[in-house]
DNA sequence: ACGGATTTGTGCGTATGTATA
DNA sequence: CTATACATACGCACAAATCCG
């Protein structure tokens, strides 16, 4: 049934690809309807599926039943900062009493909130790498999702999955509030703002950081979080702690939804060893 | 049709995967044939199409016409440093006159070879935005694919395109060999190794780095060149390095197979402001 | 609140092409 | 060369979501 070199199906991927990459197509717009192309290429509307199918795993295209359709993809550019030595930036600055990822977003102009939830689990095969604990040891896991809206109460979009990982030993580590009451800072599910950060206040002192990014398919547990298109790739940043006594203490593993947010390093370039 | 709550393939999706989650479906193993699957759930073989189609998207599964059939997709993590303030590590680190990547990549037993590639282009839209010029600019786009083999000869893996973007006066910018020929060291297509790295030579004094990292679905030029499966993300870095007169004097865009390749940060922490 | 129009989603059957061991 | 298994392609029917009168 194919004719020439390249299926049926690639003559419509590659005729929507250029004019979503030319613009012609800007974010946003509609995409053709499946019998409108059909009837237009004298395809099947399966070919034209085809077609269809793998622009949205591409993630150039969206897709939803009704008079929703299929538009082009659009994309944003929140930055989020995993090192910033030119404003003294840290997400454990601690200098800052604030919360360093809501301050970012607030200066881009976007409103931020955070749904916590913390529970103990079997550490996962990498997460008891990085830590270097036995898989399968329980880990108290500290999770934040991150949403963010535009201010006039546009509905939120989900931005990312922050997911802190301790050994129970640091996770039971207690500090005193206001009102001289004890409480587990990394297992409360509430806003916790500790000057310093958390893992100072707690009596940790991390002396090195291992970032470790990967880019990588969501689970079905991320896509409905961050409420993700098929075709969204998400970034997973794993920053391991590491203290003065050569301890893993914790890992902070943020996944991001890539069509949203674009990950960080401001550095500076060393000088020269003469 | 559609009986339950889920679609009929969101069976066969969803024991795939958790059989692949726990391993039993390792990497490397065969996956049932779309017939034999068909028959033991008793649905059409277009259906277990679909959850196999959607398995290839999530990057779990590869396909093949023939004997080749459906496996299940292996992992690898090979680091690469961007940054390693412990071992005084940089990829232009001016001590060292290496290549950077060349030398992380042996130390963890692979064999890596480039192949090097030199265009004048017209700068596209992030480019020209990170470099600060008029899109469409001309600019010299030194590409290099980095390929990498385990010692005996096995095929070679490609596992990242870096691509230095300049503008034409630094572009042109020159050195002199051993045999006192000038030459343009940012338009050789063959490596170019200089104490201290190409950038400072010439004369460039970086004082920061801005990094950029975002995770995509790659495009075709890509999905060639890098020999990608369907449903592999990529993860771009763009490093944009600022002189010490603010100038935006060269972009390095590093794409790299997210199933292979792992982005590794070492940073320090910067003790409390008291 | 309801119904219709539009558009995508699910699912089946069938046939033939193509790549690989 | 042949068997296997995936790839392409068509046609058809009905379900489900959404928007708009």
């Amino acid at each position: 049934m194919t004719i020439g070199q390249r299926p049926r199906w690639r003559y419509i991927y590659d005729d929507l690809r250029t004019a979503i990459e030319r613009d012609e197509l800007p974010p946003g717009s509609r995409v053709p309807a499946e019998m409108s192309l059909a009837e237009q290429y004298g395809y099947a509307r399966n070919t034209v599926r085809t077609a269809l199918n793998a622009l949205q795993a591409d993630g150039l295209i969206t897709a939803g039943a009704g008079s929703l359709g299929r538009t082009v993809r659009r994309r944003y550019q929140i930055f989020f900062d995993a090192a910033d030595f030119e404003r003294g930036v840290y997400h454990d600055n601690p200098a800052r009493a604030q919360d360093q990822w809501k301050a970012d977003v607030e200066r881009q102009g976007w409103t931020p909130r955070q749904i916590i939830r913390v529970d103990w689990l079997p550490a996962p095969r990498d997460v008891a790498e990085w830590l270097d604990v036995p898989p399968g040891e329980l880990l108290a896991r500290r999770r934040r999702v991150r949403l963010v809206s535009r201010p006039p109460s546009d509905p939120e979009m989900p931005l990312m999955l922050a997911d802190t990982w301790t050994p129970e030993d640091i996770a039971r580590r207690v500090l005193t509030d206001d009102q001289g009451q004890e409480y587990c800072p990394l297992l409360e599910e509430r806003d916790v703002v500790v000057r310093g950060g958390i893992i100072r206040a707690i009596g940790i002192n991390q002396v090195e950081f291992e970032d470790m990014i990967v880019p990588r398919m969501p689970s079905p547990d991320e896509v409905e979080l961050l409420d993700l298109q098929p075709g969204s790739p998400v970034g997973q940043h794993a920053r391991i702690g590491i203290d003065d006594t050569g301890r893993r203490v914790r890992a902070l593993v943020s996944t991001w939804a890539g069509d949203r947010q674009v990950l960080r390093y401001r550095l500076p370039v060393p000088s020269p060893e003469e």
